[in-house]
DNA sequence: CTGTATCCCCATGGATACTG
DNA sequence: CAGTATCCATGGGGATACAG
């Protein structure tokens, strides 16, 4: 393994900090296969308000994952895309989603085996499953 | 890569989720060497209260990543570690890790830069850095 | 030591409506 | 279409005090 200290050391919380929003993975992911549209980007991903949308651009733009352009036109046309930089943080999402496709059952099958043993002391710690 | 639907998919929302915690990859990450007293936890970590540390091991634990053990005696030993699933997602989170040793400076400047550029519109779209 | 119970702050993010 | 402005509900999580 490489990284050895984790708790005091904030470097590591900072990349941690990028993953704790509930859209900036899904964001970065929507737009690895190339420039995006906001409107396109509300399509593919679906349950994200335009605001939501808009922030979460704009956070992942000032941490410079990601890249504006604006094309002039008549009904102004924007784009957003990866900056390098942006694009290097595919792998570890990748992994954390590769992980999810692999070991997703058995967090569920876990989450029910707790509801069965232990209703009495149990409703979910809260964020059990997002349900949709 | 290996994954290819994420924003619709719940699968990979479920990681997501399990990391989109302050505390949840920290402490499993405090857990890779071996079981753990939530004092010793608490020591490693350092900056988080006893009342979040609990919550937060009951959430693993609910998930199936950590298991809770109550060794008898005058003061009771209580000790927390990974199960199996539970270290599963270490090579996930240490990937997340390793790209905040790698890159995390470049993010960083990233910040100062778009402070420097843009400070009229600017105040960080919330969620610039821990600061510690 | 381990864990729970309160109280409270505030950021996330949803709904909605409005401006360019 | 792109983005902003409100309003507001929810919950994470810090501080503190207390119980077993």
């Amino acid at each position: 393994m490489t990284t050895d200290a984790f708790l005091a050391d904030c470097r590591a919380r900072l990349a941690f900090d990028l993953l704790s929003n509930t859209w900036n993975a899904v964001v970065l992911w929507a737009l690895r296969d190339g420039p995006r549209r906001p409107v396109e980007l509300r399509e593919r991903i679906g349950g994200i308000s335009s605001k939501v949308l808009t922030e979460t651009l704009r956070r992942l733009q000032f941490n410079g994952l990601v890249d504006r352009q604006e094309h002039p036109g008549a009904p102004v046309r924007v784009e957003y895309q990866l900056t390098p930089l942006g694009r290097t943080l595919l792998g570890p999402i990748d992994a954390v989603g590769a992980w999810a496709f692999e070991y997703g059952d058995e967090v569920i099958a876990a989450q029910d085996a707790a509801c069965a043993d232990g209703p009495e002391s149990s409703g979910p710690p809260t964020q059990a499953g997002p349900g949709g």
